[in-house]
DNA sequence: GAATTGATGCGCT
DNA sequence: GCGCATCAATTCA
């Protein structure tokens, strides 16, 4: 599959198909784990209400990033698909981090490793990810997103994590197995 | 101009 | 495992 093929999937496929792939930037990063699925029609949506200037990236051409801090502390990196303006976007919420281990280290100070990547915050730290990231595309540096090498392991699905809204909604995906996951995923 | 809200993380029990 | 802190952007009046 070709990142073009990737984005052009509806916010539950893309998330899906995510899991496996290598996300870097700056040359820092690792598989994706773990994401989760978001669309306008979903309550708990940032674009649920329509375009405003903070989600404007979640309606732009997809294959951008869509980067926005959350509690006023925090960042949380999403991955715009689907069609253009079509309001749909994929939490990263946890990686593999397995390039650059220093600098996520350096950036996030002396943590255990499975606690590097494992949340959107800590991920988004980790690799360096702030609001100067927000509509940049990921085909184009400083990111780098690369397919995965073989079929990827068996992927899991649950609710997701954190929200009021929506909470029925399992569009949460999981990469079985991995110690990186915020929670276990059961298997479908 | 003021109130409210968070797609969280961390520390403590 | 649970509860609390935290800060700015968004939203409403």
């Amino acid at each position: 599959m070709t990142d073009n093929d990737l984005f052009a999937l509806d916010a539950p496929d893309c998330a899906r198909a995510l899991i496996g792939w290598t996300l870097r930037v700056e040359g820092v990063g690792g598989i994706i784990v773990e994401t989760e699925a978001y669309d306008r029609t979903d309550p708990a949506s940032h674009s649920f209400r329509g375009p405003t200037p903070r989600n404007g990236a979640m309606f732009g051409p997809v294959g951008r990033a869509y980067v926005y801090r959350i509690y006023g502390v925090h960042w949380c990196l999403n991955v715009v698909c689907g069609t253009e303006g079509s309001g749909q976007a994929v939490l990263i919420r946890a990686i593999d981090p397995s390039h650059g281990l220093d600098q996520m280290r350096a950036r996030r100070g002396d943590v255990a490793d499975r606690a590097l990547c494992s949340g959107p915050g800590k991920l988004c730290q980790a690799l360096g990810v702030t609001g100067a990231h927000d509509g940049l595309s990921l085909r184009e540096a400083p990111f780098a997103l690369i397919p995965p090498d073989e079929k990827p392991s068996q992927i899991l699905t649950g609710p997701r994590i954190g929200i009021t809204k929506g909470v029925e909604t399992s569009w949460r995906f999981g990469l079985a197995g991995s110690p990186h996951l915020s929670r276990p995923l059961k298997a479908t």
